[in-house]
DNA sequence: AAGGCTCCCAACCGCCAGGGG
DNA sequence: CCCCCTGGCGGTTGGGAGCCT
């Protein structure tokens, strides 16, 4: 017996959607909002699969979709965090907010991959970055943890809590810009959501670049917020009193990799909002 | 102008994990 | 446990647009 499809194929619509069905799910969704998909095209009346229609919604009607072309910031971020992540592209679209999975992957495929591909010798065992994350768990750690991370879209940057000795005024300037709103990790930081793998090894050349060059002992980034110690920490060190300045020409969109989120001192401490070990 | 080719990207497909019964 | 359902992910496909000859 062979899997059940994920709807009958007989009467439904196929390829691409008309003005009208993209009108009727968005009418849908926003008087019902999302979630059960196999039954939202009956009650919608679509003739479309459940499946078809979440694609649909997620990559392209959501209201939130940032449309256009990437900028420049956006691929350097891409290609970036594909050599840190691989072909996991739910990761990487929580990174830049407003872009989806799909639409990131079509971006390296037709504009990336052959530029950034292949470029370098690779060693056989870290052949992917995947493969290098594995490759790192289970030698220089000893409890490996990563399995499979669930990807957050990202419009927060997570913050480990604030200090308790913090006066309130403190504590206010420590939380985020009002502007970006999500996720975020709450509460303390445990272990079940922090992959921690080795910087020096898997990460040097990423946080070796410009904008994670440490420029002075003040933490003066954009949005005032106190940091703690940061993984280039092994790269140039200094003391839990010394903090690092985020260049004031960061990119916006680099903000979802403020150093903050890169918390850590022995082993690079990499948050997603949910890791499953 | 027209036919062939390439590129882009929306959509599809199969697989997997998690949750509930 | 096991099975089924659902949602989510990454790889692949194919139609349309644009370019070239």
């Amino acid at each position: 017996m062979g899997r059940r499809p994920c709807c009958a194929k007989e009467g439904i619509n196929r390829g691409s959607w008309s003005v009208w069905e993209d009108q009727i799910l968005i009418n849908y969704i926003k008087a019902h909002g999302d979630g059960k998909w196999r039954d939202l095209p009956q009650k919608a009346g679509l003739k479309r699969c459940g499946k078809s229609c979440r694609l649909r919604w997620l990559n392209y009607l959501r209201p939130d979709i940032k449309r256009g072309n990437i900028s420049v910031e956006e691929e350097e971020l891409i290609v970036r965090l594909h050599k840190l992540l691989g072909n996991r592209w739910s990761l990487i679209a929580g990174r830049l907010p407003g872009r989806t999975d799909n639409e990131i992957k079509n971006y390296w495929n037709t504009n990336l991959r052959k530029k950034f591909q292949g470029k370098s010798k690779k060693n056989p065992k870290c052949s992917s970055p995947s493969a290098q994350l594995k490759h790192l768990t289970s030698g220089t750690l000893q409890k490996p943890q990563v399995i499979r991370a669930k990807a957050v879209r990202c419009t927060k940057v997570i913050l480990p809590p604030p200090p308790s000795n913090r006066s309130n005024d403190e504590i206010k300037k420590y939380d985020i810009d009002e502007r970006t709103s999500g996720p975020q990790l709450e509460g303390n930081l445990s272990a079940d959501f922090l992959v921690n793998f080795d910087v020096n090894d898997l990460l040097s050349e990423f946080l070796n670049t410009d904008l994670f060059q440490a420029a002075g002992n003040e933490c003066n980034n954009e949005k005032g917020i106190e940091c703690g110690p940061h993984p280039h920490d092994k790269l140039s060190p200094c003391s839990e009193q010394q903090n690092c300045t985020i260049p004031a020409s960061m990119p916006e969109s680099w903000s979802s990799l403020h150093p903050c989120q890169l918390w850590g001192s022995e082993n690079f401490t990499f948050l997603e909002e949910e890791w499953l070990a």
